[in-house]
DNA sequence: AAGCCGGGGGA
DNA sequence: TCCCCAGGCTT
């Protein structure tokens, strides 16, 4: 356990990317002060009132990277949808993705697919319980594995999120980039710690939960409310007062702008759409006819599909923006004509009925402005 | 190890 | 505006 190189991280002291385990006393106190905390603090979210395996898991996959008040209006819908593992992996998988349209991040809804079927075709339809056997589905990393192991089944799996990361960099005043390598592996080092040595009072499922919900709701990124934490008095960075600098922010990435133009063909009231290259970014969704602007003029690119090109633009109606991932995307959104041919993959849909499509972020943006309507998935927000 | 994948909310 | 979110997969 305290075999540390003289390499890198090795100037020991504080700045050490790595854990050093505290002692008995210390770590007793941390399970203690955090337990009850978390009994009387948590919040009364939805996956917490289950203890069916694939409803937790589906909640697990649609969390990654995405927060808990999105996932809120999601979940209940998706497994209303797709009530068991076998009756996703049945599915369709375009309405799978319909379900999943606006939370982003469109593999997850096909590995969620994809592991369904391995769960239906050689566990049984159930969520496996061991956790090497997790981490063989499809979408199912480390991360996800051991927090499906241990919420559904109390399994001692440790588990280690942004917010988890975030409590133990500070807890013990690890430096090191958010979500880098050497970081990641200190922390996944003190979850396992604490999951192997959890008296039996604190159940895995509490104790992995109660540090989530400590990073989601006290140790928070940019504003601790370290006066409200149950850790306080053991905690490094609070001691040395820089828990805002830890973990140190990732080195930011360059931004793309892209400038689209949008075209809003409408014929007896429905609106030509195209449904994007499968494979790609945002593959198989629906989008309205796009092309990109360039200096050197417009035209289709891995962001849109073909059919823009034989478009008629007429006037402009609104503009849009819109940001994917490292993209800055501007909108100019037009009503236009359809010049030529050969509009596959396109169709013809009623407001109401692209409503029902697996739309991108952006489509959807469009069709919000444009047709209003009282469908719930405009009524989202 | 680094890049890629959506979208949204909080500061 | 920028950062980050109950990450995983590919190169």
């Amino acid at each position: 356990m305290e075999e540390q190189g003289p390499d890198e991280g090795d100037a020991a002291g504080p700045g050490a990317v790595r854990f050093e385990p505290p002692s008995e006393a210390a770590a007793r106190s941390i399970r203690r002060e955090l337990a009850l905390w978390y009994a009387s603090n948590q919040r009364d979210l939805p996956w917490r009132r289950t203890s069916d395996p694939y409803a937790i898991w589906v909640s697990e996959a649609m969390l990654q990277q995405t927060r808990v008040d999105t996932v809120r209006e999601y979940w209940p819908r998706f497994l209303e949808r797709f009530p068991t593992a076998t009756a996703l992996a049945s599915a369709d998988e375009e309405a799978v993705l319909e379900a999943w349209s606006g939370l982003g991040y469109y593999r997850r809804a096909r590995s969620l697919q994809a592991a369904a079927r391995v769960i239906a075709d050689r566990h049984g339809g159930v969520f496996p319980r061991e956790l090497g056997a997790a981490l063989d589905l499809p979408g199912v990393g480390p991360y996800t594995a051991g927090a499906v192991v241990s919420i559904a089944y109390d399994e001692p799996a440790a588990l280690v999120d942004g917010n988890v990361e975030r409590v133990f960099a500070r807890l013990f005043g690890m430096e090191g980039v958010r979500g880098s390598g050497p970081l990641g592996r200190a922390c996944w080092a003190a979850a396992t710690f604490f999951i192997d040595r959890l008296e039996g009072a604190v159940r895995p499922s509490v104790w992995n939960q109660a540090l989530m919900e400590l990073g989601a709701l006290i140790c928070t990124p940019r504003a601790p409310k370290c006066e409200g934490c149950p850790l306080a008095g053991s905690c490094v960075a609070k001691a040395r007062g820089n828990a805002v600098g830890i973990p140190r922010p990732k080195p930011r990435r360059a931004s793309t702008e892209v400038e689209l133009e949008v075209y809003v063909i409408e014929q007896g009231g429905r609106w030509l759409l195209e449904q994007r290259p499968d494979g790609g970014l945002m593959g198989g969704m629906w989008q309205f006819p796009t092309v990109e602007v360039t200096s050197s003029g417009l035209f289709p690119d891995e962001l849109a599909p073909a059919l823009g090109s034989k478009v008629e633009p007429e006037h402009d109606l609104i503009a849009i923006t819109h940001g994917i991932t490292h993209h800055r995307i501007r909108a100019r959104v037009r009503s236009a004509s359809l010049a030529g041919q050969g509009v596959e993959p396109a169709a013809w849909f009623a407001p109401a009925e692209a409503a029902e499509l697996a739309l991108t972020g952006m489509a959807r943006k469009v069709a919000e402005r444009l047709a209003p309507t009282r469908d719930p998935l405009f009524d989202q927000s």
